[in-house]
DNA sequence: GTCTATACACTGATAGAC
DNA sequence: GTCTATCAGTGTATAGAC
């Protein structure tokens, strides 16, 4: 991220997120990118040369938005229990003010997987170094105590961020299949399942 | 689905589907769809008219693959413990074995809801109407003979689902982050991924 | 830096011979 | 039913004036 980012390309990089969020690499056509930025389309070029290059800035601020804050919340010193409200809480949040980011993001890293590995190997060698010890002793911690199974916690990270991100996913789905299309149904049901999920886990970890 | 098939058209609908879950509508192109097929470009126009009636025609088959097999599994009139186990090994293996229907289908689910709709009033209008009954009726069962939280049955749905769903649609993220991009690690992981989850679910439900 | 005009490639779709 | 040839439309990218 260079701070020294022309207002032009901030408005280009915006209107190209909401665009490639929506309609994917292929999908995304220029004009509607420049349209949607209010400039003109030789700009886009000018800006960023071709059309993937400007995906790929894209593409890579995107994951930027998710990765970060889940390696914060699992480096904060807290009980697991809290870290686990915590994560369910702060990472629901940040899933539905951007519901469209996780399939954008899961599609093209599906069609291209390089993408996702190179970001890593630029951004975070670091979350099996730094964030799965630190989960792993509190998991460990809380086995101690209750006589709890002392599974792989990478499986519990797993387990929640599915809980978490099927349903926001799939929300057109489920939207659908379980509210009949109701969208004031699904958004209580949405509001409460956060606790639900959190409880969920707990219940499962500290089983006596 | 019409029984009454040509060859060709079978051929076209399995090239199709190949291209299409991989590249997404916008992605996919004609020609690679009729190359993919070992047939003329002409004749998928012949047959389908329009890229788009193609598409449909892919996408349906694609959801036929996932919901009818939940149902069967939720009609069952085994114990629920049961119940859990089954629709997590199969559901499961019928992911493993499309790893890329679930990003494929979520994707374009996002993209053009309306599609996921008619296909509910089609084909099931029912999963509310049969599934959950037999799902809600079994957690309350099991509600009475432990003392564990009656919530709601369609989290329990939806909690199983993403468990198993995000790793598959994550895999190469997973993979990398998590195993340094060793294939094998990750599929052992994966191979006990699933009883852990049974146990997972088992243990929070059983809770006492 | 920003715009207009345009080149160039590609794709979905159709017409028509066999 | 299957093929070849071709068209019209669209999309990325560039050249050049201002």
């Amino acid at each position: 991220m260079d701070s020294t980012l022309t207002e032009t390309e901030q408005k280009i990089l915006n209107a190209a997120k909401k665009v490639f969020v929506l309609k994917g690499m292929s999908g995304a056509r220029m004009q509607e990118i420049a349209n949607e930025a209010g400039i003109n389309k030789s700009l886009l070029h000018y800006y960023f040369r071709t059309k993937e290059k400007l995906f790929d800035s894209v593409f890579q601020s995107a994951l930027g938005e998710f990765f970060p804050k889940i390696r914060s919340y699992m480096l904060s010193d807290s009980s697991l229990e809290d870290k686990i409200k915590v994560f369910v809480t702060e990472y629901s949040k940040v899933l539905q003010e951007n519901p469209f980011l996780p399939s954008f993001i899961l599609g093209e890293v599906n069609r291209n997987p390089e993408h996702i590995i190179s970001y890593f190997k630029q951004h975070v060698g670091s979350i099996k170094d730094k964030n799965i010890p630190a989960f792993h002793q509190a998991t460990k911690e809380l086995a101690e105590k209750g006589s709890s199974s002392g599974f792989d916690p990478r499986n519990l990270l797993l387990n929640m961020i599915g809980m978490i991100l099927f349903p926001i996913l799939a929300r057109p789905v489920i939207k659908e299949v379980f509210f009949d299309g109701n969208n004031a149904e699904f958004e209580v049901f949405m509001k409460n399942r956060e606790s639900h999920i959190s409880e969920f886990i707990i219940n499962s970890i500290t089983k006596s």
